[in-house]
DNA sequence: GTCTATATCAGGATAGAC
DNA sequence: GTCTATCCTGATATAGAC
């Protein structure tokens, strides 16, 4: 944030702090790019415009990298998500909730997508050790999920013929999966989250008529 | 299929198809749980049976090898797709062919998860050559569930409100996750995929009344 | 805090025996 | 058709100068 740095030699940095965050950048673009084994430390400091060397001055391994970047996907999301719900009036419906929490999701996702991406593609193939730590994170996103569903279905506000684990998988799958297709050439943001919201809640078949 | 073989060494192989075979599908599983890049043709090897040598007897290359899982992960959906809503009845309505056209999405894609589930994984990661290649089959498939859902649109059975484009790739995108998260223990795949069709149908909320 | 080395190891591909 | 042995390249991580 702030320039004025007095006396230093033009090959030393001046905020170690931004050159961590761009590492994490850039190091989250290309796992999402060429996967996490295919990635090398070169390539991310190349990126970063710093020397292989120098990544090790802020980061212990290559997989440490990979735990924060895999952290922030789904906090970030996580993160949007609860804003937008907590900002509905306390007695709002729990479709309206739900309607919040799609859009939530997939703003936070498309505005984020190397960090979204990246964790949905490499987290199925990455070592066990790494997958342990990440977990925690994800296992709260999804009990968030199942917790607003669960309300709903008490509410008789969801289907009841299928169940809501099924129903959290299917839909967060779904909202995740576009971060690899959106394309905001086609159209607004919040037209693509009308489309998508509307065939989550109604489906895609014509309906007799809609009230 | 027959196993008379009359006088080879025991370090031989009796048929050398059954051998390529196997380091087909073994190469799936291996990407599909490493991705391309970490799956290291040693590995693919072990896994078959044979020594790291041999795998140049039946492939060019290890992207050779990539090639022909990715074909395959798709080729094995899109024929079992197509097998079902032939066999329905010639007048039957959009709805019934595209119901007819995900149940078989849903069974040849978890049957033969490691093919489906490796292309979905890997594809975003490999290189442009290998892409390209593949993108034939992916465009043909693609081209074929437009079809199916412009005609039920033009029939007046598919919802206006949302393009036929960003209703194919999100159910095609949601269909394809399933794979990473389907649990046989949880129930039939018969229910499953009646439980997802009801979803993609008539969406997640309750509704008034069914008809 | 970043650089230029370099130690160490592992992978794709090939050659040639059997 | 499968094996063993090896070439060659490139990756993570470290050491130490600046």
């Amino acid at each position: 944030m702030n320039d004025k740095s007095a006396s230093k030699s033009a090959s030393h940095d001046l905020d170690g702090n931004a050159t961590r965050e761009r590492i994490l950048l850039e190091a989250a673009r290309l796992f999402r790019q060429h996967g996490y084994a295919a990635t090398t430390l070169r390539e991310v400091a190349d990126a970063a415009g710093v020397k292989a060397g120098s990544i090790y001055y802020h980061f212990e391994s290559k997989e440490q990298i990979l735990g924060e970047v895999l952290d922030k996907g789904i906090k970030i999301v996580y993160e949007t998500v609860r804003a937008r719900i907590d900002a509905l009036p306390k007695d709002a419906p729990w479709r309206d909730r739900i309607a919040a929490g799609i859009e939530g999701h997939l703003w936070g996702m498309l505005h984020h997508g190397d960090f979204t991406s990246a964790n949905m593609r490499i987290y199925g193939q990455i070592p066990e050790s790494a997958k342990a730590k990440h977990r925690v994170v994800r296992r709260e996103y999804a009990d968030y999920w199942d917790h607003l569903l669960q309300s709903a279905l008490a509410a008789g506000e969801l289907r009841t013929d299928a169940s809501t684990t099924i129903i959290r998988l299917f839909v967060i799958g779904a909202l995740n999966w576009t971060v690899e297709w959106y394309n905001p050439q086609r159209g607004s943001f919040q037209d693509f989250a009308r489309q998508i919201s509307v065939v989550v809640f109604d489906g895609i078949l014509a309906h007799q008529e809609s009230n």
